[in-house]
DNA sequence: GTCTATAGTAAGATAGAC
DNA sequence: GTCTATCTTACTATAGAC
């Protein structure tokens, strides 16, 4: 293995130093590696800067602790989901597809390939032992995103709850038990979920 | 107030001395209180022997520690709600109910209605801020669960990991946003669930 | 911008007397 | 079984040299 060289030679005249972003690059890989091993509460900072070959007050100064390390990482990891899920909203409208759920289930297939490209750093925050509060943040950040796709084809509130749930399952198990067959059995299913001919509230 | 006096004199020949089982009530109510308010992270175990009016080395001669205060009121708390879901199940089938779907149905709506009951002690586990590795449990729990009663109607695994999901979804909606008429609206849409017909692998 | 070294602080856990 | 006092750990933050 001769390179991983993705520092390369930076420009002297640079304005960013490329050494800080170095650093707060290796932090953050070092950060991920220490998580996914020993968890959030396991995981102890010297852990991290010694993984870095860094020093806590470097740390300290790219971060405000712990907390903001782990929370930088499910930032990213967001975004490249996010970026995913999009693209492959847009590939299946390419195509011609025009049923929401249809799109949908395409956009949560890719957000499922995701987290099993991904796999140790989805399992990470599946896991559930983050910052306190992360949970919240997590449950929250994907309800809005099931909204946003609901929302395309009805104000069902229940609807909505109904497909964020189903996803988060299929997540969780697809990422832990790392059964990517099972991944198709559930879209399958919630490809068929309907809107409740308004039995109750609507 | 006269009296709280749940610890009346016991007989001087009980095995089980009273004033223990006493002092381990009394911990366990205050825990639960100091969790519901603070959470798990942010209390203390000197917050709980300050609420029960006794003592840290008591706490843990009762108790391995915090996390095992959290997990007995979780255990409690499951073993209600097993006895809540049984009943109604077999409620369900003794008014002639045969079909699986409708009788799990019934047992969900139970699970719901014990959520509503203990609403603050049933955010606080679905809050997320427990001990380290709680949320797996948590969610084990949930898919055994779900897995016994979808068990009847089907092997299809994914059918189980839709179930589970939008309950559990339907679950941290209804607790965490007071909101008992949703849970009758996603109810309705999980009794329309099928075991999607063999699409992927069976 | 980065480093080593160190102090502060909070809280979980334990020891040993009663 | 219960208590008080103490220990240990680890996150957080800072100081000052390079």
């Amino acid at each position: 293995m001769p390179a991983m060289s993705s520092d390369v030679e930076q420009p002297a005249t640079a304005r960013t130093s490329g050494r800080g972003a170095a650093t707060r690059s290796a932090l953050l890989k070092a950060a991920r590696d220490v998580f996914v091993s020993k968890g959030f509460a396991e995981a102890g900072v010297t852990d991290v800067v010694a993984r870095a070959d860094a020093s806590v007050g470097s740390l300290y100064h790219h971060f405000s602790g712990k907390a903001d390390l782990y929370l930088t990482l499910f930032e990213e990891w967001q975004a490249r989901q996010a970026q995913r899920t999009k693209q492959a909203a847009r590939a299946a409208r390419g195509e011609g597809e025009s049923d929401p759920m249809r799109v949908f289930i395409r956009a949560a297939r890719a957000y499922l390939d995701g987290c099993i490209e991904e796999r140790e750093l989805a399992a990470l925050f599946l896991r559930g032992d983050g910052p306190p509060g992360f949970e919240l943040v997590m449950r929250a950040r994907l309800r809005k995103w099931a909204e946003r796709n609901a929302a395309l084809f009805e104000d069902e509130g229940a609807l909505v709850v109904v497909l964020t749930g189903a996803l988060a399952a299929a997540v969780s198990e697809v990422v832990l038990s790392d059964d990517p067959g099972l991944a198709e059995d559930v879209l399958a299913i919630i490809g068929q979920i309907r809107p409740a001919a308004s039995s109750g509230g609507g």
